[in-house]
DNA sequence: CGCTCATTTGAGGAACTTCAAGGTCAGTGG
DNA sequence: CCACTGACCTTGAAGTTCCTCAAATGAGCG
């Protein structure tokens, strides 16, 4: 198994912790908090970070493991799974490259997995908390990422109580928003990720991106990129 | 419409402080937030507080506008709604006596209306804000709810995705646990908003709790009211 | 090429919705 | 006390959506 044998060096912690800043700051000012930069920045330097290279589908924590790390994706695309007993599985949401993956469950409630190959930088835990109570910028930090977190699960529970089609046009808008291209989405991840992800089959989300092609919404270039017609897509979602 | 003309009270004040601290104190520790119980509690006490009855169905904050306070759920239960154009709604979440609702959104994205009677205290969201910066105990406390809320959003993701027997028992289960009585399950609010919430028809929600019935999982007692066993609806859950 | 894995397509059935009535309960006024 | 009303819940029958199962096609790789 991959991500054994945890490394650490200068070069890590100084990119990481630009990284994480960078991811941050939106969110941090999204929150309503007053984040100031130079506190946390300076904060974030103090904490211990490594480097982790994931294969597709590895598994970089598992369901009920204690939480002593938290992960910045830095590239590919991470996911969190719950599995069910009956073979079934839910992917509860994707983390691209800036995102904080973990930060909400003290002992995982699910499992964090690479959806692609993917590069992982993570922080431990307490090293974060303990800093948090001396430092409210740090504080106010972690609030900002918790609360963006929330937003978007609430989005997706609003979207998986969409007809199927509305349901797939608004992921793939929000998947071009994340990736910052709304005219072309690159599907970072398998179907069956997906499908996972929207409550649905894998032929059922073939079905959709088929009938949107049909009708001249979507096109497609080359394997698993869609180009869209965005305010048609958009249109989809509230019919 | 009722809500307009915002009192406050010396009295409502202590009332207050007492059930936001408690009401956050399971919830603060389980972030893995360090909280100093004194600090936060003093801190609290200088905020001002109002108090608002409403009656069911009223609402207490509409989507669009800007979210200069939060509220605390008192008496009743109240719920954030998405409404959306052609006439549907999407109930995203119920919030009974002791939580906390508004955080997240520094305008808010969802409308926050009285899914019961109801009675709400309220907080100027500024003072909160300008409070965690100085104190870190208050800011771990919004954290805590944050994270708090985030998992639960993330569980009725989950829940979003499976068939609608188990949803409808997983959404049992879950009320029954937040009510404090997993054996005897009062429904709080309407089966349409209970519908609106599960993403399905009243009609499926009622045929749904009428199967239940049938092979003996929960029975009748008054409207509204379900005994339940409690060991076989979580079953139903993970078939 | 020959292999494997991911995606697509079709046909049939199950699950959920829609439409249309009927039923229950609390409050209200005769 | 009883009938009346309005809001809410339940039930049945028909229609649509989505899933299941089975098989074909396409893409990547040694």
């Amino acid at each position: 198994v991959q991500g054994v044998g945890l490394r650490s060096s200068k070069v890590a912690l100084a990119q990481s912790t630009n990284q994480v800043f960078d991811a941050i700051n939106n969110i941090g000012s999204a929150s309503g908090q007053v984040v100031d930069h130079r506190t946390v920045k300076k904060a974030l330097s103090s904490l211990h970070f490594g480097t982790i290279r994931y294969r597709q589908n590895h598994v970089i924590a598992c369901e009920g493991e204690a939480a002593d790390y938290i992960f910045v994706v830095a590239r590919g695309v991470v996911r969190t799974c719950k599995n069910f007993e009956r073979g079934g599985r839910s992917v509860v949401a994707f983390y691209l490259p800036g995102d904080i993956v973990g930060w909400s469950e003290q002992n995982h409630s699910l499992s964090v997995e690479a959806a692609s190959d993917a590069v992982v930088r993570f922080v431990k835990r307490s090293a974060l908390t303990s800093l948090a109570v001396r430092d409210s910028g740090v504080s106010g930090l972690l609030l900002g990422i918790a609360t963006s977190q929330l937003r978007r699960a609430q989005e997706h529970a609003v979207r998986m109580s969409m007809r199927t089609k509305p349901r797939v046009a608004s992921f793939l808008i929000d998947l071009g928003r994340r990736s910052g291209t709304a005219n072309s989405v690159k599907l970072l991840m398998s179907h069956q990720d997906i499908a996972d992800h929207l409550g649905l089959r894998r032929e059922t989300l073939s079905r959709r991106i088929t009938q949107l092609q049909r009708v001249g919404i979507v096109s497609r270039s080359g394997t698993r990129t869609l180009i869209v017609d965005y305010e048609r897509l958009l249109r989809q979602v509230n019919p």
